[in-house]
RNA sequence: GAGCUCAUAGUUCAACGGAUAGAAUAAAUCCCUUCUAAGGAUUAGAUGGCAGUUCGAUUCUGCCUGAGCUCACCA
């Protein structure tokens, strides 16, 4: 990439002038008129050289090495050099871009370029809904762009099997057992036990007999008592039945599932081990992480009654997923900011277990919640909005609004809920509203589609294939022109830009610039009526924006459509 | 009570310590004999308050106000 070679250059630059100390920020400017990059380093300099700010500039522009890239270097005001690229190498990158190679820059996050991506994490016996989606778009995407830089990811899923919602569940069901069998279908069965749980958190509140039955419940299932076993495994067959129809939906899958109940007992064992290691102590019967050491705080991992909590669950999931795949540069779990607390304290815990393993191996990866405008979701409430309704209600909207088949439909539905998430930061509350929030116009998916669907129809009418032929630099592209393949050329930027900081958002933002400014030109510049070396640039440019909104959707976890 | 997070147009969201704070939506007005109008153009509108650091602050620091989350046997 020619920011590097800039970067390089300033560096030796930087020597010339007798300074190596300073770190150069290059970036490109938010107006497109201060050139291709930008840097300020002029102006941080002012303390330590006691000079003008332009007088550095100046003489930074002056000492740099002579090369073929840069077109001009202008210096502004109060002290920002700005660097033009020559446009033969913006072609030629859009000219690599126009055949479908992308070949994005390398990024690693420790030596063994493996990562695990942990995301999803639906409870059994739950609706999957909006909450899930929004944090499995987030997931997907993540793997897919830290795969784009050259990493292998390993797609995992740790779904809640055990615990006092399913024991209220259970409880439910066992008093009309009888229903089961007249249950036919998957979403005859999942209305079912959605039922069911609130009957059991009713009763639980209402019925002290009922509580007192459903902690049996609960108990016996961490037993794994045969009186609940048959009744326990069939409802959460139905849930994860459930879930991978969702995650077949939604173009998402993964390469382990791990429930809760496979790590009860080992849990137990390591939590026991960290005991006898003084890690973690003893205190009211339980044994608990003293954090104020560390300015964390105290957490119990195994409680009073001898059962693993939450926390003490994850010490054996740990240990397994950071031995099942080899070794991992880094597990990103991507879950909601309430559990910082808990993340902070196990990810220490593990750490003091074994250093080598698990030390800044940990990354909880914040995403946000959905709220309702009428508040948080709860299923007492019953305001839970369910990722397939969500998404069923979106593709009637669109076959309504639209004329498009089935098909196409679902596909824009699906995209339109997954951008949606996808366009805001990780870390914002979303407030969801039906009728505003996921939006089919304006900066959504199907703009984006539709404007990748316009370049396939442009580029599907013309009769040779005159893309095969190099373009040399000419002097005719116009200015809408190398906006655009200004703007194509910085996506492999921004893509790297997006894994290192896990701000997938900015994917979107850059999508939505690059359709928006396509279909300006479009609509001033004819392509296929364009003089012959006109056309032949418009089509390059045309071909290359629907491979780069083809790719980039793609590395959102979106598909497109070719018609619409 | 302690700690963490957040506060930007009417609304919902962007913005790496940088240049004129970007969009969408809602409103008004234009553009289909031209490659898909699910499109494009124009007009109007915002950094909670007070200090500080800096050549430069929406961004960093402190205080204030308001909201959310967490702080031992739920997951």
């Amino acid at each position: 990439m020619i920011k590097e070679q800039i970067l390089k250059n300033l560096q030796k630059t930087l020597e010339k002038i007798g300074e190596k100390e300073v770190d150069i920020d290059l970036q490109p400017p938010t107006n497109a008129d201060f050139g291709d990059y930008s840097t300020s380093m002029a102006l941080k300099l002012t303390k330590l050289l006691k000079k003008n700010p332009v007088t550095i500039a100046e003489e930074i522009k002056n000492n740099f090495p002579k090369n073929d890239f840069i077109e001009k270097i202008d210096i502004i005001k109060p002290g920002f050099i700005n660097f033009w690229i020559k446009p033969h190498q913006l072609l030629d990158y859009v000219q690599s871009v126009s055949t479908e190679k992308f070949d994005f820059p390398h990024f690693h996050l420790g030596k063994n370029e493996k990562v695990m991506v942990e995301f999803a994490h639906p409870n059994t016996h739950k609706l999957f809904h909006i909450g899930h989606l929004r944090n499995i778009s987030t997931g997907e995407t993540m793997v897919r762009i830290l795969e784009a830089v050259g990493n292998k990811v390993i797609r995992s899923n740790y779904q809640g099997d055990v615990g006092l919602h399913i024991a209220k569940c259970l409880y439910g069901v066992q008093s009309e057992k009888s229903k089961i069998k007249s249950l036919k279908t998957l979403q005859e069965k999942i209305e079912f036990i959605g039922k069911m749980y609130t009957k059991g958190t009713k009763a639980y509140e209402d019925d002290i007999k009922a509580k007192e039955e459903i902690n049996r419940i609960n108990k016996m299932i961490y037993d794994q008592d045969q009186e609940i076993l048959p009744v326990w495994q069939e409802t959460k067959k139905w849930s994860l039945d459930y879930f991978n129809e969702v995650y077949k939906r939604v173009d998402s899958h993964f390469d382990r599932l791990y429930l809760e109940s496979e790590f009860y007992k080992r849990g137990m064992e390591v939590a026991n081990e960290a005991l006898k290691k003084g890690i973690l102590e003893k205190s009211q019967g339980a044994i608990v992480f003293n954090g104020k050491k560390y300015g964390l705080d105290t957490r119990v991992f195994i409680n009073s009654l001898g059962f693993p909590t939450y926390e003490g669950k994850e010490l054996g999931l740990a240990e397994k997923e950071f031995s099942e795949f080899g070794e991992l540069d880094k597990n990103i779990h991507v879950v909601t900011p309430e559990q910082t607390s808990f993340f902070k304290i196990t990810f220490k815990v593990e750490e003091l277990i074994d250093e080598k393993k698990y030390k800044n191996k940990q990354h909880h990866l914040i995403y946000e919640w959905v709220k309702l405008k009428e508040g948080k979701m709860s299923s007492r409430e019953g305001n839970i909005i369910e990722a397939n309704w969500l998404i069923d209600q979106i593709k009637e909207k669109i076959l309504k609004q639209f004329k498009c088949n089935d098909k196409t439909a679902e596909i824009l539905a699906v995209a339109s809920v997954k951008y949606s998430f996808l366009k805001t930061s990780t870390q914002t509350i979303i407030h969801f509203d039906m009728e505003e929030s996921i939006t089919v116009d304006g900066n959504s998916a199907p703009y984006l589609i539709y404007t990748y669907v316009r370049c396939q129809s442009v580029l599907n009418k013309d009769d040779y294939n005159s893309l095969t032929r190099k373009l040399v630099n000419s002097n005719i592209i116009n200015n809408d022109e190398l906006i655009l393949l200004r703007k194509l050329y910085q996506f492999p930027e921004v893509v790297l830009k997006a894994v290192h900081e896990f701000s997938p958002n900015f994917i979107a933002t850059y999508l939505y610039e690059l359709s928006s400014q396509f279909n300006l030109f479009y609509q001033k510049n004819p392509i296929l009526k364009a003089d012959k070396k006109t056309k032949e640039l418009r089509l390059l440019i045309t071909k290359a924006t629907a491979n780069v909104i083809k790719k980039g959707l793609e590395l959102l976890g979106i598909k497109t459509v070719e018609k619409m």
